[in-house]
DNA sequence: TACAGTGGCGTTTTT
DNA sequence: CGCCACTGTA
């Protein structure tokens, strides 16, 4: 029987609300699931068992924090479903219809219901980058990029305005608490704001806080409500404490007295604040309901070993809030996880390589080992070190593939003939042509935006001047597009040609951004049309980077590496961190509120918890800083984390790196002492 | 008006 | 470094 494999607390969980008789549905239920306490398996158990006992896999409402997150589920699923009701159960083929994340799911309902809402059911989806320049436009356009000091980059102003959106709060909170340093600018944000909403509607276009914001609205709607809210007997959240205020309200829309709905989460494991995720929806939730929601707990780790989870445990004890309770497992190891200090990055670096060579003599497979990280740009150096050794990594996080500007050029003519209407698109796609810069563009566009034909009025238009016969094979291709004659996938090879002379025009490494547009047009390839291939992209971009872009690694064995945020729900046999020091966790940028302090402690907890043999923790000394000093390139002594104080040190077992240069540890400990003034002077004006 | 070059300056994490 | 505003030149 499936369900005697899950412990007893686990099979409280799936079981919930499902042992009474007839056709009652279950109330509303939290589970508070801590690191490596099997929750993915928990969560899938319930789905199924659900289905089981009867319900309708097409009314199951199943949301995940990726969709890498969401396949997983629904493969597992499937695989028990089909355990248990034996190959007969054909109502699992493409059962879990409504699994996805909260943005993908928002997308799909949005234009499901747009003609009742009065949207455009053929809006385009801006992605952060894209919104970003729509931002900046408007920003242009009202004059703010020249005032006498300096207004917020668009970046800042997007992070500003999708902050206020998904707490929920007036800007002038949003200022005070997580912007002061643009306080002063509260009224031209206010104006800025107000002018970037009604370009977005012009232009017939969604940023991602819109697909949550415009599900929020529609659900406001006590009609709608219940005709969404009724399509689904069962709703299940998954990574809650992840969510923000306005999933929260979503939610509460769809299930207002919390019938069939299950949340599983772990506070001690929110780190998306600055999503505006709240630690308060998981926390809240049980009340929000009367009678209250049930809670279980899970605290049984299946991961870890022993010592590695008391090096977690004792670490996030000191936080000053924790609801939870400590994590135990029976996984018995004599071995501490190590904390081991280094000269400098690039010993660091070396530390690493070297050790995992030697853990894959040992037969550890790379998959199974990952390098964790507080930012994107601490592996630089590993990098470097890896691929001069020619050992093979793929990276999560930070930087993707469809941020290089060639895949955004490609992508810009794919949407802009889908919807001639977004403006970044074509302001983008216009200045590709040689002999057309800003003015150009913008006026071009403005004589489309009059026109209820848009495209037409592209063909109608003169060519500019300096463009001549590249500005007629463009307007040509975006005409073609428009017909929609080649198809699904031929039309991004159409792209592709007209892109071809322009790539070797501006770009020295031509041949290198050819492969990844080879690559971009056998992933199209995926998707059964450009819209859904455009918008899926979108919310689900490939997430990774590697070495060697464009080669399929699937066979392979590759090492890992992931931003602790990227790592999250994921483990490994064997797990290194880098730059286990104060400036890096927490980070020197986020030492302002307690708020935010406690958020990389949990940091460093989730990273630590990855881990289900070995966990290496590494702290270099010295750090070289580039560029950013008159002086130049120079270096700052780095102390190790303030997570990790003395008295927890019996957690670990302390050396250096390589042996023989710890043997002076009083001297080391005197330079560990030493610390960057600079960053405690900036921490004093927080 | 397009575009190359210069100087000043700066918050990390992602759906 | 990389982004952004601004300047000089064709």
């Amino acid at each position: 029987m499936y369900l005697e494999k899950l412990n007893p607390q686990q099979r409280m969980a799936v079981e919930h609300g499902t042992l009474a008789s007839g056709s009652h549905v279950a109330g509303p239920l939290l589970v508070i699931a801590g690191a490596g306490s099997g929750k993915t398996n928990t969560l899938a158990h319930r789905v199924a068992h659900l289905i089981v006992k009867g319900a309708d896999p097409r009314r199951i409402l199943l949301m995940t924090f990726s969709r890498r997150a969401a396949g997983e589920m629904a493969r597992r699923v499937e695989r028990i479903c089909t355990q248990v009701l034996g190959s007969n159960s054909g109502i699992m083929a493409d059962a879990l219809a409504w699994s996805g994340t909260f943005h993908g799911i928002g997308a799909r309902l949005l234009r499901d219901y747009a003609e009742q809402i009065g949207v455009d059911p053929a809006f385009t989806i801006h992605d952060r980058e894209d919104s970003a320049d729509l931002m900046n436009l408007v920003r242009h356009e009202l004059g703010f990029s020249k005032m006498e000091s300096r207004f917020p980059t668009k970046g800042t102003c997007l992070a500003i305005y999708s902050r206020a959106v998904n707490s929920e709060t007036e800007l002038p909170l949003i200022l005070r608490d997580a912007f002061p340093w643009c306080a002063a600018w509260e009224k031209q944000l206010r104006e800025l704001f107000a002018a970037y909403v009604g370009a977005k509607q012009n232009q017939n276009v969604l940023d991602y806080d819109d697909l949550l914001l415009y599900w929020s609205q529609m659900v406001a709607e006590p009609m709608i409500a219940e005709d969404i809210g009724g399509r689904f007997d069962h709703v299940l959240v998954d990574e809650y404490q992840d969510t923000n205020r306005l999933q929260a309200s979503i939610l509460l829309a769809l299930k207002p007295e919390g019938q069939g709905l299950t949340v599983v989460g772990d506070d001690a494991q929110s780190i998306y604040s600055f999503r505006a995720a709240t630690v308060r929806n998981i926390l809240d939730f049980p009340a929000l309901f009367t009678p209250a929601a049930s809670i279980v707990t899970l605290d049984r780790n299946y991961r870890s070993t022993q010592p590695i989870l008391a090096a977690a445990n004792a670490v996030i004890d000191l936080a000053s809030e924790r609801f939870t309770k400590n994590l135990w497992t029976e996984r018995q190891s004599g071995e501490r996880p190590r904390l081991v200090t280094v000269r400098d990055e690039a010993d660091q670096a070396r530390y690493v390589a070297d050790k995992v060579l030697e853990n894959r003599e040992e037969g550890t497979r790379l998959k199974s080992q990952a390098v964790l990280f507080r930012a994107s740009h601490h592996s630089g150096a590993l990098e470097i070190e890896l691929t001069r050794r020619n050992i093979p990594f793929v990276k999560f996080g930070g930087l993707k593939f469809l941020d290089s500007a060639h895949v955004k050029d490609m992508l810009a003519a794919l949407r802009f003939a889908l919807n001639p209407r977004d403006r970044v698109a074509g302001f983008r796609l216009m200045q590709i042509l040689p002999g057309v810069g800003p003015s150009t563009a913008q006026r071009a566009l403005d004589q489309m935006a009059e026109d209820p034909n848009p495209l037409q009025a592209l063909a109608a238009m003169s060519a500019p001047p300096r463009a001549g016969e590249d500005w007629a094979s463009f307007v040509s291709v975006m005409q073609e597009l428009k017909t929609g004659k080649a198809g699904w996938p031929a039309e991004i090879g159409l792209v592709r040609e007209w892109y071809q002379p322009h790539l070797e025009r501006l770009h020295e490494d031509a041949a290198t951004r050819q492969a990844d547009l080879l690559q971009l047009e056998q992933i199209a390839g995926g998707y059964p049309s450009r819209e859904r291939f455009l918008t899926e992209l979108t919310l689900d971009p490939p997430d990774a980077t590697s070495d060697q872009a464009g080669v399929p690694l699937l066979d392979e064995d590759y090492l890992i590496l992931s931003t602790i945020h990227s790592a999250k729900g994921q483990e490994w046999t064997k797990v290194f961190m880098l730059n286990v020091v104060d400036g890096c966790i927490p980070s020197d940028l986020g030492v302002g509120t307690s708020a935010e302090i406690e958020e990389e402690r949990r940091l460093l907890y989730v990273a630590m918890t990855r881990a289900r043999d070995n966990l290496d923790l590494v702290v270099p000394q010295r750090f070289f800083t580039h560029g950013q000093n008159a002086q130049g390139d120079r270096h700052v002594y780095a102390s190790r984390t303030r997570f990790i104080p003395a008295t927890l040190l019996q957690f670990f077992e302390v050396c250096g790196w390589p042996q023989g240069k710890s043997e002076n540890a009083s001297a080391q400990q005197a330079r560990q002492i030493r610390i960057d003034v600079g960053a405690r002077m900036r921490g004093m004006w927080r």
